[in-house]
DNA sequence: TCGCCTTGCACTTTTGAAGCGT
DNA sequence: AACGCTTCAAAAGTGCAAGGCG
């Protein structure tokens, strides 16, 4: 994995080596993560990948599944996945590709995945692939299992969480980092929409065998209750979507299309990254223009570094936060100076099961938002109930710089975008992150409650095992 | 009417208990 | 009794199709 999310121009990766340098015991900034299954899931993303939600979960396939390298074989570890909104959008499939239809309804709680062997040891980690296969996506926001709620027809990504913990109760006051994987994009679905997803889930799910073309299935289902043709027609549409769809060989470009009318913005930075757009669907090319990169160590494209992961919202979403907190006891009700949201959040840190989105409209304003030049709209304020914000940052390290941009909550925001006025429902923080952010996530630990104020929080509520 | 969602179906794979032999 | 292997049934995971709902 190469890629770190919205990695502004001004801010470059530092290599593993320089990372790696940094005079921190708790930094580890050599830890590689490499999704599995590359092509697979490049091969959906181009296409548009599109996962299945239902009431009762649905698995993602392909699953996610990684490998760590650069972990301190000794060190235990927790591994968290969380789904990020792409963007402010709610999108609809007309025509044969995607277009935006309006803006994203308000999320649902957001939920992490805690890997169900965490915590283990760096060895343990690294000694195989890390599948995450049990996960389920599920639109039930009254979801008792602890799945991963989305919205249909919204788009998301999943992100990769690594903290260094001993066990679940010291995540709060760990470095973690955020790897994110532009292919891995989908967009959540009750039902799929792109015929050739549905075939290309067919070919390589197992588990949908049954529905190949090869299998018997299909002529049963035939036998067994023939569609009559008024009935077909729903099949009809599907089959001429698909037909339809095969004809153009850009079919991410022409996604876009339901953008131009909003903030033909896309155009735009697709022009600048043309390379990109060719190689991956229209939501990862233009989400990553520019972020994708190479991995420092340049020996494997999938690898992606990671920044040392600060895990501070992003300025914008921070006072959202704050007030969504404000609502309940904040053990952290002393606030740095620079701080003063960041604070209020860490509080909720014992949620860490239930991480809050990234402000969608932000990050991705100059993407696809309609309003490319002024705030982005904003869906309804969101159940940004939890919070990963455990990590520590390492004052005047590389990582501290990219922490800005590789928060968790801000992982898809230009630092550009940060200093902006920040949407009517989020009125800008009183500070917004800013150089001396590094100060305030050395300060982390300092704000953050004890264990006593933060456990009244159920911790990892929601998290699947 | 349309788009989206839910539900039941038939199918497959996975999982774990039971049975058997060594 | 312990262990390993095989078998089988239940559970879980798929996409399809029909119908419901707003």
């Amino acid at each position: 994995m190469q890629f770190l999310r919205p990695l502004p121009a001004n801010f470059s990766v530092p290599p593993p080596s320089a990372m790696a340098a940094v005079p921190d015991a708790y930094v580890q900034g050599n830890i590689r993560l490499t999704l599995e299954d590359p092509e697979l899931w490049k091969t959906f993303c181009e296409i548009g990948t599109e996962m299945i939600i239902t009431k009762p979960g649905r698995r993602m396939f392909p699953h996610c599944k990684i490998n760590l390298s650069g972990l301190i074989p000794c060190a235990k570890y927790i591994l968290l996945v969380d789904m990020v909104p792409e963007d402010g959008f709610r999108y609809k499939w007309n025509k044969e590709k995607w277009e935006v239809a309006g803006k994203a309804e308000p999320q649902p709680p957001c939920r992490t995945y805690l890997h169900p062997e965490s915590p283990a040891p760096g060895s343990h980690w690294m000694k195989q692939s890390i599948s995450f296969l049990k996960l389920k996506l599920t639109n039930n926001t009254l979801d008792q299992h602890g799945h991963i709620i989305l919205h249909s027809m919204h788009r998301y990504h999943p992100r990769f969480h690594i903290v260094q913990a001993d066990d679940l109760f010291s995540v709060r006051w760990s470095v973690f980092q955020t790897f994110t994987f532009p292919e891995t994009s989908f967009t959540a679905v009750t039902a799929y929409q792109n015929t050739k997803i549905t075939k290309l889930k067919i070919d390589h799910n197992p588990f949908a065998k049954g529905f190949r073309d090869e299998g018997t299935t299909k002529k049963r289902r035939s036998n067994k209750n023939p569609i009559c043709p008024e009935k077909r027609s729903r099949t009809s549409n599907i089959s001429n979507r698909d037909s339809e769809e095969d004809s153009p060989p850009d079919f991410c470009r022409s996604s876009y299309e339901g953008y131009d009318g909003d903030g033909g913005d896309l155009p735009k930075r697709k022009g600048a990254d043309g390379a990109k757009e060719q190689r991956y669907s229209p939501w990862t090319s233009d989400r990553e223009p520019t972020v994708r990169t190479e991995s420092p160590a340049g020996t494997d494209p999938r690898d992606m570094y990671n920044a040392e992961q600060l895990v501070p919202a992003p300025a914008s979403y921070q006072p959202y936060r704050f007030h969504e907190y404000g609502k309940s006891p904040s053990p952290s009700s002393s606030v740095s100076s620079s701080g003063t949201g960041r604070g209020s959040f860490e509080s909720r840190v014992p949620d860490v099961a239930t991480v809050p989105d990234h402000d969608p409209s932000k990050p991705r304003a100059h993407e696809v938002g309609p309003s490319p030049g002024g705030p982005q709209p904003h869906p309804a304020p969101q159940d940004y109930s939890g919070v990963l914000n455990m990590s520590v940052a390492q004052a005047g390290k590389p990582g501290v710089i990219s922490h800005h941009i590789y928060g968790p909550y801000a992982a898809e925001q230009p630092l550009g975008q940060w200093s902006g006025p920040g949407p009517a429902q989020y009125p800008p923080p009183p500070h917004h992150l800013t150089a001396d952010y590094a100060t305030q996530a050395v300060h982390h630990g300092y704000h953050h409650g004890n264990v006593a104020e933060w456990s009244q929080y159920p911790l990892f509520s929601y998290s699947c095992w």
